[in-house]
DNA sequence: TTGAAAGCGATACCAC
DNA sequence: GTGGTATCGCTTTCAA
């Protein structure tokens, strides 16, 4: 691990020729007589010559690499998305590395102020802050998924949360539910806030009035599912249906329900947002609104790029995609009427 | 995204000091009168200059970055040791970036031959390469966690898999299983191998010798653990006993023994290793080895910035740390006698 | 205390 | 085709 580095210099001197030319026979651009092309790549060989990437970087302003950078590496969302941003990104010669921020605002500013965030060539955003101007500072093509904030200067690729939340709690009316509770966490985002009027809306539309009791707020965490599912269920007018507006909320939401000794589909309804290992496991099987996690990676990924390799004169307007979600039904929604 | 950067170039022309002065304040190594630093600092307030890490970088040979590099970034297991990484390496003010290899070879060794794995200044890997030639080729301070290979010249931080799976082939036998089954895949590394091994022990220890039959090998994926489970279980004589040996074979078997309307620890006795939401949400909850997930990644990053900080001339010895497991009862094992 | 200048290891333009 | 050299943006002697 002592051993001096071999430059490009050394391959240069001991094939007789100037740096100029190697470099030339690495990139392979230029045209480079057979001779001396054959003679420096025996060379390289020889040596085990391997090219400073730090070097040519700073010349060229391009490291052909992305960050992914997500809050939460546990959640198995986003580990779709970042599945979904590798793929794509490798498609098109570029890498990838994942950056968890742990929902830390300062772990995220770190992340642009350090090397990584200075040396990538764009960035995969799933933010943490919350507000537009952070955004507006990063000066690096990035694309904002799954949470956009108004303003922010960069383009999206987002779900429609608020159908999503509407399909669902429409199908709780239209199966005869009235008294539908909804857990759900901080309106910080526009994925959350769309989601609880989405909801919102679907319950007037059918003249259903929210009830302000059947709404609990928490912090999107699994046990505020659970604890919520909790309180709910033991009220003195429980809810027939219960929407967990994430994946983690709807684990919780199935474990209290199991620990209440409550049927699923039949003591109460229940519709999550998103997969989740027990949604799928448990009997009957909880129906959940389901969005194309992975594409989602690989658009944003692909717009990414292209607008990598635009020139900074000709960029075009700020563009949102919004991608569309599938209520996937199942058995954990009882039918009343 | 436009404007050339500033530099620190910029800086000293405005502040009418040369480049090295800006340098000095910027490091705070050297001294430079009040006056000066208070007029320098100002100036880099006023432009918003940050400077620019690669070249420092080139300069000085340290980015303060590792990477922590897994084969499959879904598997709770890996999340929780990058998250112990994470957690460790900023404590000593080194940021991490996360890769995940998909368990596959080629994609292992880009990560070394890129940007990436040029540029930072240590890596913990849980490597995907069987053969201890490729680990001898890496030429930068390397932690091995959890799959070691010998004669690969790193240091390694692991578990003693042996004595786990020993512990819980012993805890079947105990309560009286003579047919005990195990589901494991190739013994490309030595934690499945000595998983394996340590089962077989106990077994034979107990004057049980051990049926090919009941050693089903796939290839270590959960529809493996759902398929041999059925397998196991629909045979002339199935076993009384399963041993799944990590996290997704466990998820796998509860997954068939459900889908077999058989109940755990009555009609069919169940350990896993490593912790998995499954095991802990089925009732009775399964038994499983339990190993410290995070504490191996946090023990790893310790050392690697340990050896970082060594001066080349100095290095010690080749060191593995062995962390112990432990046996998490539940109730999924009937005792029988 | 401060400045000039020599790198760090590549690339790319301009000559020849 | 090939070589010389300025350059990228910073750090670090060496002098002054």
């Amino acid at each position: 691990m002592a051993e001096k580095e071999i430059t490009i210099k050394d391959v240069a001197r001991l094939a007789g020729v100037s740096v100029a030319t190697v470099s030339r026979v690495m990139n392979g651009r230029d045209r480079v007589s057979d001779a001396t092309r054959k003679k420096i790549q025996r060379i390289i060989e020889e040596l085990n010559f391997v090219p400073n990437t730090m070097a040519a970087s700073m010349v060229n302003k391009k490291t052909h690499m992305l960050a992914v950078v997500v809050p939460e590496i546990q959640n198995p969302f986003y580990t779709a998305v970042i599945g979904g941003t590798v793929e794509a990104a490798k498609k098109e010669g570029f890498s990838t590395l994942v950056v968890s921020t742990y929902n830390d605002e300062a772990e995220e500013e770190e992340f642009f102020e350090g090397f990584l965030g200075r040396n990538v060539d764009g960035i995969i955003l799933i933010g943490t802050h919350k507000e537009a101007g952070f955004y507006r500072n990063i000066r690096k093509p990035t694309i904002l998924v799954d949470r956009y904030i108004n303003d922010c200067g960069h383009d999206g690729v987002l779900i429609d949360n608020f159908r999503g939340a509407y399909e669902a709690a429409k199908h709780f009316v239209e199966y005869g539910h009235e008294r539908i509770a909804i857990i759900d966490g901080a309106h910080d985002f526009n994925d959350g806030k769309d989601r609880y009027w989405g909801y919102h809306q679907a319950l007037h539309e059918h003249g259903i009035v929210p009830e302000p009791g059947y709404h609990k707020q928490g912090k999107w965490l699994e046990e505020d599912g659970y604890r919520f599912t909790m309180e709910l269920m033991q009220s003195a007018e429980p809810p027939t249906a219960i929407f967990a507006t994430n994946n983690v909320i709807c684990t919780g939401a199935i474990k209290a329900i199991r620990d209440l000794n409550l049927r699923i589909g039949e003591d109460i309804s229940l519709i999550g947002f998103d997969e989740n290992e027990l949604a799928q496991f448990v009997q009957p099987r909880v129906t959940v609104v389901g969005r194309p996690m992975r594409e989602m990676g690989i658009q944003a990924t692909e717009m990414l790029i292209q607008k990598i390799k635009t020139p900074p004169g000709e960029q075009t307007k700020l563009k949102r995609i919004v991608l569309d979600v599938e209520l996937i039904k199942r058995g954990s929604v009882k039918k009343l009427n």
